[in-house]
Order: structure tokens, then C-alpha cells, then sequence
DNA sequence: ATGCTAATTAACGGAAGTGTTAAATTTTGG
DNA sequence: CCAAAATTTAACACTTCCGTTAATTAGCAT
């Protein structure tokens, strides 16, 4: 049971990590361009090089980026972990928002499905 | 490209208004039990009806939930849509999370892809 | 050791989020 | 109309979040 909460609270950690635009273009970015130091996410976006390291931050603890270092450089990926784990409550949910689904149909098939 | 930057903007709303644990709870409880007056939703949960009731409103404003009245009660069911949004962001980078493919099939894929 | 570059941490101010209690709104029923 | 019930809005306190500038840490080169 306690199981079941931490995953709501890793979970909750994820999309607050997305909740900002700023964090949600740099994994964008970071998704799409592969891998980055932290200098070239900085450049490209108007604000300072303090405040683009705790976003780094808030993503890295949300398990959304990786980080490892190459000389003084801080070499920023994508991380598949935390995007997986909201596509994973996503898909668990597909029967309800998937549109060849009614809402009735969603609210049966979940009472002894996915989370039961 | 306005068009890009709204629907950003939409699914950074998304996962704000996700980003709360009361809230992922109030959703996950409508899309199981169908739809609930705002009576039911206080009863069950530790915070005041007026506490409930705002964060009704950033899920609704967020287009997770849906409202309708009846007499004096508001019955609040899960909408589709909002949940639909975040399902298309996810499964648009399926191919990053998912572990069949690597990274790098990843970035190449996304360059010119579903972004594009 | 010194200096240079890259990045993070510290300290701080302002904006936004979250909860409470009290008041207002809306609808129903006598 | 008056009163009760269900919700929402108003006003307020408190905490958290986000950005800035200044200081610190860490690696590399001379």
C-alpha cells in the first residue's frame, strides 16, 4: 500500500518537473538534439546560468535527464525513466481517453483492471 | 508557429494542473467512479470544501474535468481531452522512451518527424 | 600556485500556489 | 418570501517557486 503512494509521489514529481515551460523545452531539446552541457542550454534562452542549473535540478531528481561530466563540462541527456513513468500511467488510462472508448466503458473496465 | 507556442502553453497547463497530489487523486478517483457532486469529492479528503472547490477549478480550466449542474450540486466528471493531450505529447516520443529503441534512433527520428 | 572557464550553491526579493475562515451565490422546498 | 443546502468567491497567512547577483567549487593549463 505503501508502495502504491510512493509511485503517486514519483509521479506528482514528474509532471511538477514538466510543469514549467522552461523544464519542458529542455527536455525537448535534450531529447531531440541527444545531449547537451549545460553552457549550450543556457545559451538560447534569456535567462541566467543559476536558474537554468536548478531547473537541470528539479529534472535530474525527477528522474527526466541524466547528467555526467567531461572536464568541467556538465553533459546533460534525456532520461527514458521519468518520461516512461508518465507514459506508463498514460497507457494504464488509454481505455478512458482513447476516443473508440466511451466514458461508461472507461469507468467499468477500470474498476477491476489496470490498478485493481 | 503562434500555434506551437499555444499548444505548449496547454500542455504545460496539463501538468500543472497534474502536479498536485490532491488533484492527480481527484482525477484518478473520476475517471474510476464515472462522476461525482463536489460534496462527495470534499468527503473522503482532509481540506476544506473552498480548498476542493479552486482546485476543481484549475483541473476544469485545465480541460481534465468536466462540470454540470444538477439543483444546487455540481457533478464533476473526467474529460477526455486534457488526458488526451498529454496522451499525444507522450506517445509522440514513444520512440525515445520506449526501449526498443536506442537514443540515437531517437534524435535521428524526431529531427524530421512527428515535430516537424 | 595562478588564472581561466564551467557550473553550482548561497542569499535574497517578488510572484504564485495552497490552505483556512467568513461571506456571498444559487437552487430547492415550505 | 424565508430558510436550508451545496458550492463558490473573498480575504488573509504561509510556504514554495523562480529569477537575479554574488560567492564558491572544480578542472585544466600555464
Amino acid at each position: 500500500m505503501r508502495n502504491k503512494e510512493r509511485m503517486s509521489d514519483e509521479l506528482v514529481k514528474s509532471f511538477s518537473a514538466l510543469a514549467d515551460p522552461t523544464r519542458l523545452a529542455i527536455v525537448e531539446r535534450l531529447m531531440a538534439e541527444g545531449e547537451l552541457p549545460a553552457g549550450d542550454i543556457v545559451a538560447g534562452v534569456d535567462i541566467t546560468a543559476p536558474a537554468i542549473s536548478r531547473h537541470l535540478k528539479v529534472l535530474r531528481d525527477a528522474g527526466l535527464i541524466r547528467q555526467r561530466a567531461e572536464g568541467t563540462k556538465r553533459i546533460y541527456s534525456a532520461d527514458a525513466r521519468g518520461l516512461r513513468r508518465i507514459a506508463d500511467w498514460t497507457l494504464s488510462r488509454r481505455i478512458y481517453w482513447d476516443s473508440q472508448f466511451d466514458r461508461l466503458a472507461a469507468a467499468i473496465d477500470l474498476e477491476g483492471g489496470p490498478d485493481a
